[in-house]
DNA sequence: GTCTATACAGTGATAGAC
DNA sequence: GTCTATCACTGTATAGAC
């Protein structure tokens, strides 16, 4: 066995997966080392604080990725191109709904209230990102939060839906509903 | 302590309630034990398979209760009153979004594939359902089938972001959205 | 930085007294 | 039917050699 030496940013995504895929109490320590090929040690040398701060980690990262390449975009570049972007961002990071919202999977159960303030805060600021493009667009405040609130809620939606009858065309025709819905 | 025999009917409602807060991994014996009031003992005595039993026993029961309430309804009742009556029974069955939907909430990580047929089941025949009842209530069925998907995902959409802003008022305003929709 | 060894609390599960 | 005692195993976490 080489010993290969990584470092930690490294490390995070293949946490994240694992943390998506089996969730906050599936993910054990094993399981983790299994997916990182890391040691315990390597691991708690990288993470003192053990599972919970690599959780902090992964999410921290997850709010960073959606900051750069959504909520920014949202705020800054004309709503169309914009809302468009988003659209195929998400497609694309949630693998046409194959891959799970780490952050909508932590609210469902007590592992929000661990991470409640960061979890609060990713979807706050997706909904006021995409309601600002949508105002800029030409809706009035209100309707444009009611439209932001639909799409992020949808989003979220379809990706339980698509997981449960393990379709991913469901993903697909929800997303395209909600671009014609909030183009129109 | 009072020993009070208990059915294993009574017992299910509660081990429902532990794995709808804390997932299947976080619901552990103990945990279960806690919030049934049972011992391991009797627990294993009603569900000789152990937790992947309680599992499915807990599952069979949602099944049943979605069936009465709101897919025979759906199907058998007049259109308008029995959409109706699906908002106020979704309303009131996941507390207005603070109650988790066990079978979405399963759907999310490797529980699923555990029970991947009851999971499948489930959604499919309340798309089904409630595509049944827009259908008579004139839609085609391409477009029912569509807006009776949607309003799926909008329900476990919404039920992730009240949960995770902690708020119910999320909830509320998505169902009358859907509703409106569905009625237009 | 990575590994192995280890501590010890908690896990699902079983057996048997009552 | 319920409990307690106990099982083997896995959980997170730590210490120390390399």
């Amino acid at each position: 066995m080489a010993r290969t030496v990584s470092e930690r940013a490294d490390v995070i995504p293949l946490i994240a997966e694992a943390f998506r895929d089996l969730g906050y109490d599936g993910a054990s320590m094993s399981r983790i080392t299994e997916r990182t090929g890391l040691g315990k040690g390597s691991l708690y040398h990288f993470f003192p604080g053990g599972k919970e701060e690599m959780a902090s980690a992964v999410l921290a990262e997850v709010d960073e990725w959606f900051d750069r390449h959504i909520f920014v975009p949202l705020r800054e570049l004309p709503p169309r191109e914009a809302i468009d972007g988003m659209w195929i961002a998400v497609n694309t990071y949630f693998l046409s709904g194959r891959r799970v919202c780490l952050v909508g999977a932590f609210a469902l159960d007590e592992t929000r209230d661990r991470f409640a303030g960061v979890v609060a805060d990713y979807f706050w600021r997706w909904i006021e990102a995409l309601a600002d493009a949508l105002c800029r667009k030409g809706y009035d405040s209100e309707r444009a939060h009611a439209l932001a609130e639909e799409a992020v809620i949808g989003i979220q939606g379809a990706i339980v839906l698509s997981r449960a009858l393990d379709d991913e065309a469901i993903f697909a025709r929800a997303l395209q509903r909600m671009a014609a819905r909030l183009a129109g």
